[in-house]
DNA sequence: ACCTAGCATTTGTCCGGACATTTGACCATC
DNA sequence: GATGGTCAAATGTCCGGACAAATGCTAGGT
């Protein structure tokens, strides 16, 4: 037989009350993280509704993060407060670079080199670790203004991406996800204040010691190994970047920045 | 009667077979975007399943974005692809800052300011505009190194606040929620190269002409106003911004980056 | 032409039930 | 102490059913 409801309008059902019920005694400490939430059948017979219902219920806590469900085992308390967050997200690694789509990438010079200490620093490896170089600058299509001079460091035994380099190609580590058995989990990115070398002031078309933004990226695949770097220096006035943060609710998951 | 269901091991739920089967035709464009899907019962009778097993296939659809479901109306598709993307999340918009905890913001003056051309356009509002403005330098409590001078301009009406700035105090964005009708909703930051000027080298104890980074953060709060507009200057060498991207998958709700 | 009531359609909520699968505890045996 | 079997407990999957709520369409009245 189904229980009457009250008439009541704008009452929420009965699984967001008994989510919002569970959600106050994990807050309250009452329900602690570690601990086994009573079967869905119990907190069924306790709260006076059905098991789907409480199913229901049990599913909005998991989206929240705050319990994880496990056949055979039971609910576990997770967390205490569902993560509110600030989220920033793109659509690929190349988003990420937010370079103009008409501009050009022109290769200038490309092979081994050894890290020394200096650069193991900047590519987070030890001093010795080889890479693969492609140096590398950015320019608009339109006026031919150099928008970035790029160091990329890619792992040996993806050399041979360079022949496809710089000509109407996808992004680097594109290519390597196309050639090899190689997929992008996660990008790191730093950003600081550098300031153009005589080297590269040249080609730049900027003065020595003009003020630069530099932005280091690292490419980290499934097995946790890095497999490409890439280090931008963007003159002054030439390459802003940005980022934008929406409002929205995380799920515990140890998604917070690095 | 319960339909016999054959006994092969690692077989997927029916949900899922229905989920997969109704992706493909997404994707494969039987099913446009627009388009309205026939009815839970319908859907039901053409795959032999129960209308639970049908909503349970919807419910994931309708969590990678492709589907969105309204009573009364239908289950409408409204993406061919579910966006796979990257994510940089933060818990709030002061781990966004990256400062050290041991930094201290240290008020220089305060005081209101009418928007110029160039002031107007790093904001982001017009001439002319009325801010609140709140100078600060930035500095590591154990060897007093100043990281950054901050300008944070705040709407007039917010200037009191002020008075709460500079000691043991959180941000000025969480001290105009707690004082004021306010509520971070978005936050667009601007990161490019600047070079410190002869009025601020001293205070932040570095030589004029100093590489700098610049970063411009704009508070949105929920009613699509700009409450807050800090900018901060880090001369090289003290101050790296970090940021770190996981794969993931997204609902297409338009979070693209800016 | 406009408005309103009624109705059909659709999803949302909730119920009871049954079986499948997984997990961990317990016990017997070696 | 290790191993394997059994069983109870728990969640996962799936079913049929019923009613609530929201929406859009249509017909009739003004």
């Amino acid at each position: 037989m189904r229980k009457e409801r009250e008439s009541r309008p704008a009452q929420p059902p009965r699984y967001r009350q008994l989510a919002d019920e569970l959600i106050g005694e994990i807050r309250a400490g009452r329900l602690r993280i570690g601990q086994t939430l009573p079967g869905e059948l119990e907190l069924g017979e306790a709260f006076g509704v059905s098991r789907h219902t409480v199913r229901e219920a049990l599913r909005m806590l998991e989206e929240l993060g705050l319990i994880a469900r496990q056949q055979g085992v039971g609910t576990v308390v997770t967390a205490r407060e569902s993560t509110e967050s600030y989220v920033h997200r793109v659509r690929s690694p190349e988003q990420l670079m937010q370079y103009p789509p008409d501009s050009r990438l022109a290769l200038l010079s490309s092979g081994e080199v050894v890290a020394n200490r200096a650069t193991a620093r900047l590519l987070g490896c030890t001093t010795g670790t080889r890479w693969f170089r492609i140096r590398s600058i950015r320019r608009l299509k339109a006026n031919g203004a150099a928008i970035c001079w790029s160091d990329i460091y890619v792992l040996p035994e993806y050399a041979g991406i360079v022949d496809a380099v710089g000509r109407r190609a996808p992004p680097i580590y594109e290519l390597i996800e196309q050639r090899f058995d190689e997929r992008v989990a996660t990008v790191n990115v730093d950003l600081f204040a550098g300031l153009i070398g005589e080297d590269r002031a040249g080609p730049l078309g900027v003065e020595p010691g003009t003020p630069s933004l530099s932005v280091v990226r690292r490419y980290t695949g499934r097995n946790r190994r890095v497999f490409e770097v890439s280090v931008s220096e963007h003159p002054a006035g030439r390459f802003t970047y940005s980022l934008e943060l929406r409002r929205g609710w995380g799920s515990g998951e140890g998604w917070t920045a690095g």
